[in-house]
DNA sequence: TATAAATGATACCTTTTGGTATTATATGAG
DNA sequence: CTCATATAATACCAAAAGGTATCATTTATA
């Protein structure tokens, strides 16, 4: 099992929520983010640690900058976790195959 | 937009989690979940009462007991806002359309 | 080169969180 | 009724989390 701490904890916070809002639309540097919120670039640059110590950003240098990119593969194990919930998971799984299932025909 | 903040906060914690996981089987009590870890029935029940208000699980008084019981639909809201991320939702989709369609065949 | 801009690294503070201990209340069994 | 059992409520504590302030370092740019 990989460790999912740090994934879970990751999202538990709203701002953090909130910077892979922002990375879904376009990587950011630190600033970029930081011009985002009412709270210090120390601040966010700590949200930022957190979620990429979750997996759910990469970080690329360039130059003096620090740019920030979403990492979408991170995600999977949320959803393989969600599947554990079986009951559930065949809810929208057999809402998912109708949908699609039209779609083919 | 309702209140997500309360269910990734009740996520965030690893004996929370696995307390859903034991809940997934059946029902249980407030002493018999606390059977299971090595803390007080006390420290169990706020993380009780933390999954309740994420609204994870629902609790039926019976007698002196209370049974705890899991809340699967509460998990919805967060396919939703992993939805929002579809580079990742659609990979995803792509190998269950893949998968279904085989089924078909 | 001098200086501003972007980030890194600490130290520090306050609030929240996860936990215990203790006491009280309600209910089931003899 | 009496006593054990299941839970509730509260106070308390240590550690983690979220935030600021400050200073150092690296890199563009005038």
């Amino acid at each position: 099992m990989t460790e999912q701490q740090p994934l879970f904890r990751a999202l538990a916070d709203p701002t953090r929520r909130d910077i892979l809002m922002m990375l879904h639309r376009s990587e950011m540097t630190i600033a970029q983010v930081a011009d985002n919120f009412d709270m210090t670039r120390a601040a966010v640059k700590k949200h930022l640690t957190v979620l990429s110590d979750g997996g759910l950003i990469t970080v690329r240098a360039q130059g003096r900058e620090k740019f920030n990119t979403l990492n979408p593969k991170a995600f999977a194990p949320i959803l393989d976790w969600l599947s554990y919930f079986d009951a559930f998971w065949d809810d929208r799984l057999t809402d998912l195959k109708s949908a699609i299932e039209k779609d083919i025909k």
